[in-house]
DNA sequence: AGCGTTATTCATCAAGCGTTGACTTCCGGG
DNA sequence: CCCGGAAGTCAACGCTTGATGAATAACGCT
């Protein structure tokens, strides 16, 4: 154990200060914070664990975002764009949104943006008053928008809205989240062909169970 | 601010010792663990909070159980019976699975074992080692017992069982986590009305989107 | 060559966590 | 009536966490 003292020469002591070279350091940072919020959600990820990660101090976490909230913010809002999703799931036939929605977000979830994607579910999974803020802010970003393109009369909108997110949410949770085989590995047009017919009954089907 | 010190008069200090009346100290303490359990999760809930929403000191917690582990797993532990639930499950047709199934998950979440699933689900989906152990325990104790029972081939059994759990874990994670409204607040008969003919297809009906 | 800016680390803080042991009060059986 | 054990509280421990401020090293510019 040797304890490093204030005053003592240089070089002796352990590097410090700006390190040589080009600074990728802090995307290799966001990479790491990405993949600890990923497996951990937001309270189980330490600043610590996450400094360790990417081989830096965690003071610099600190400098580059200020705080734990700020940097998993900038992990994870940065490859997410919902707004243009739902622009790319408006086109088309609505009697073929079932298939081009569960498409798009399997799309998404194997893209580098997956493990942002996966840190924030775990996070809202994980705490209730965090659960709240991502369901709100996905249903007025994503769902309201496409209901309105598809002018679903409103009080069925609600409930198929949901089933569709029931669907939606159980196989991204079985597939990404706890990991059931064999969902987990399969090629995702394997995924879309046994689970898209669901939603789709969900959209424009039955959905009452006494023929509606 | 009247700071209590030892060798002062009793009367004086604040009650300690034991409480008179009947001790039903124990339930409400199992109670007030599994809400606070659901609320935040294994990680999230402290046992400061357990203790201070039972009304107790924190080392009255140890003293009947010792340890926050012990004290998760007696709250979570107790009403399930997972042995029973497949048993239950096993008896009729297997047409008719879907819906049992369905409606018996709901009853469970329903009854007053409610609480302490939720935050076994909570704690699972928040962690990913935890989420492993869970998703094993579910497999071996129900699946594999229901796929066995009503002979399914095995090659297909995986694939089907994975597409099952996909739509469960869906609604019990929009119903009862996120909560998804009005997925939410719908009796359960309406949820299994809407849900079960998917849950159908996956056990007995074309699951490959080719006509199979 | 020198200087301001940025990157990076070190040492440290206060707060909150689970856990412990000593202590006090009440109940039931001899 | 007394005494052993159960119920319950208090104060403190050691540890980890997020955060801070000072110090140091490398870069870009002039």
């Amino acid at each position: 154990m040797t304890t490093v003292r204030v005053g003592q020469h240089p070089a002796v002591r352990g590097r410090t200060g700006r390190r040589p070279g080009n600074p990728d350091t802090r995307q290799a940072i966001l990479d790491a914070a990405a993949g600890e919020f990923a497996r951990s959600g937001y309270g189980g990820a330490t600043m610590r664990g996450i400094a360790a990660a990417a081989g830096v101090d965690t003071a610099l976490l600190h400098h580059y975002w200020g705080s734990k909230n700020a940097l998993f913010m900038a992990a994870v809002q940065a490859p997410i764009d919902p707004a243009d999703i739902a622009r790319r799931l408006a086109q088309g036939e609505i009697s073929d949104l079932g298939r081009r929605l569960l498409s798009t977000l399997l799309e998404q979830w194997e893209s580098p943006a997956g493990p942002a994607l996966l840190a924030l579910v775990r996070s809202a999974l994980g705490d209730a008053s965090t659960a709240r803020m991502l369901r709100e802010f996905v249903v007025s970003q994503v769902v309201v928008k496409l209901l309105r393109t598809y002018r679903v009369p409103d009080d069925e909108a609600a409930l198929r809205g949901a089933l569709v997110v029931s669907q939606v949410l159980g196989v991204i949770t079985a597939r990404y989240v706890v990991g059931v085989e064999p969902l987990a590995s399969l090629p995702p047009e394997a995924v879309v062909a046994a689970v898209a017919p669901t939603l789709q009954r969900y959209i424009d089907g039955d959905v009452t169970g006494a023929g509606g």
